[in-house]
DNA sequence: TCTGGGGTCCTAGGACCC
DNA sequence: TCTGGGGTCCTAGGACCC
């Protein structure tokens, strides 16, 4: 059997955590930059809000009313809480999958106990540890176990899936589209025939078709609703892209905000990179205006770059950036957003030497120590000049809680 | 005033190999 | 009249996920 658990409104949750008095309220999280809102908590959700990436600014008559609690996005936060529950989830386990940021599959082969009970005992054991409630749904395949999950999120918390007729019930009220690998377009296909619920799909009888239309995937899906496994246990690997993407928070038109944004972007990137022992080979940039401003797709530009020789070099990488922005940046464009996109990764073990290469060429040792001091003093402490020191171009969160877990400047305080 | 960010997997088709 | 067969690798684009 598998568990899936899954924490509810996780952002949301964890600001609470440290708010006690918005318990209670309805609480959101807005994107970077303060742009949208994206995560909503049960209460937010019950009077109407969740529709994902709904404009902040649109929101406020709402947030009056409701008297909301509203938040800026705090990942250091939502990380370190992340791993708290990792860790906690650990002991239930042999195989742990960390499915993102806010939920994991466990491995229950071998579990002697009462799935019920076990679930329950889960769920509590990480409410006391850490403040976050979550849904524990357990079947025995993956797709079963996320259809379970969903289910145990409107109700007691915990959904066993054991009983054939019962799984078959829940399945027959459960929309097709709301199965996990089946997105509104291919829901869309399913519907000429027929199938509107996952116990529809289930039941299907020409696998031919639906590999036709859902390819393999759906197939998949197909037999892991009827009990039978085809997605495995998967463990955490290396990135094969990394990408750092942002919005400004208005457009720019200055040429040397965007290399300092680029060079910020491109510091992000290459630290990821180091952090999974990765290096790259290439190196891509993008420009984009505003789709609710000055839209011009003529203007909206991808850059690519391909080294002769793979690279984690956070210098080489922003000159790069650098050169590529001289090929594609407009004066009189106006951006709004901007990217930097790492790609061709490798494990830095098996990259290759230029073949007239005779030593590591790169800053490895300058890039080293950079890296110790960022982790020991906080990130930025020393950075590239390139990244600048006004940064004209950076994120507004006027609404953001402290690192109450990862600072020590930033503890809570108990009066 | 103001509209998110970061990923994965699959497939078809082109280029290339012997 | 008529011109092989089998395979790999790479890429772009689509769909999906949280």
């Amino acid at each position: 059997m598998i568990a899936l658990v899954d924490c509810n409104s996780f952002y949301c949750s964890c600001e609470r955590v440290f708010a006690p008095s918005t318990r209670g309220r309805p609480v959101i999280v807005l994107s970077n930059n303060d742009g949208c809102a994206i995560a909503f908590s049960r209460e937010a959700k019950a009077i109407g809000l969740g529709q994902m990436c709904d404009p902040y600014f649109k929101l406020k008559d709402t947030i009056k009313e409701h008297n909301i609690a509203v938040f800026s996005s705090n990942y250091t936060l939502y990380d370190d809480m992340s791993k708290r529950v990792m860790n906690l989830l650990q002991n239930y386990t042999h195989e742990l999958e960390v499915y993102s940021v806010d939920e994991a599959f466990l491995n229950l082969e071998g579990h002697q106990e009462n799935y019920l009970k076990l679930g329950h005992k889960i769920k509590s054991d990480i409410l006391r540890s850490t403040g976050i409630p979550v849904g524990v749904g357990i079947a025995s395949t993956k797709v079963l176990a996320k259809v379970a999950n969903r289910i145990a999120k409107n109700q007691s918390g915990v959904i066993v899936f054991e009983n054939e007729k019962e799984i078959d019930q829940a399945l027959k009220n459960f929309p097709v589209k709301d199965l996990w690998g089946i997105g509104s377009k291919s829901a869309r296909k399913l519907l000429p025939l027929g199938i509107r619920t996952a116990w529809d799909l289930k039941k299907y009888n020409n696998e031919k078709i639906i590999q036709n239309i859902l390819t393999k995937k759906g197939r998949q899906i197909q037999d892991e609703l009827r009990g039978i496994s085809c997605l495995e246990m998967e463990e955490v690997s290396n990135k094969e892209n990394i990408a750092i993407t942002r919005s400004f928070s208005k457009l720019i038109s200055n040429k040397n905000d965007l290399k300092e944004a680029l060079a910020s972007f491109a510091t992000k990137a290459c630290e990821k990179l180091r952090a999974q022992e990765s290096t790259c080979f290439e190196v891509s940039i993008f420009l984009q205006t505003s789709f609710f401003q000055n839209y011009s797709p003529e203007h909206n530009l991808f850059a690519t770059h391909r080294f002769n020789q793979s690279s984690q070099d956070t210098f080489k990488i922003i000159q790069t950036a650098h050169q590529l922005l001289e090929k594609i940046f407009h004066a009189d464009a106006g951006y709004k957003k901007a990217g930097v996109i790492l790609n061709g990764i490798r494990d830095q073990e098996i990259s290759q030497l230029n073949f007239f290469q005779t030593e590591t060429p790169d800053n490895d040792k300058l890039i080293n120590v950079m890296d110790k001091i960022n982790a020991r003093f906080g990130p930025q402490t020393v950075k590239s000049a390139a990244c600048g020191l006004n940064q004209e171009w950076k994120l507004i969160a006027q609404h953001k809680s402290k690192r109450f877990t990862t600072s020590w400047d930033e503890l809570p305080l108990v009066y």
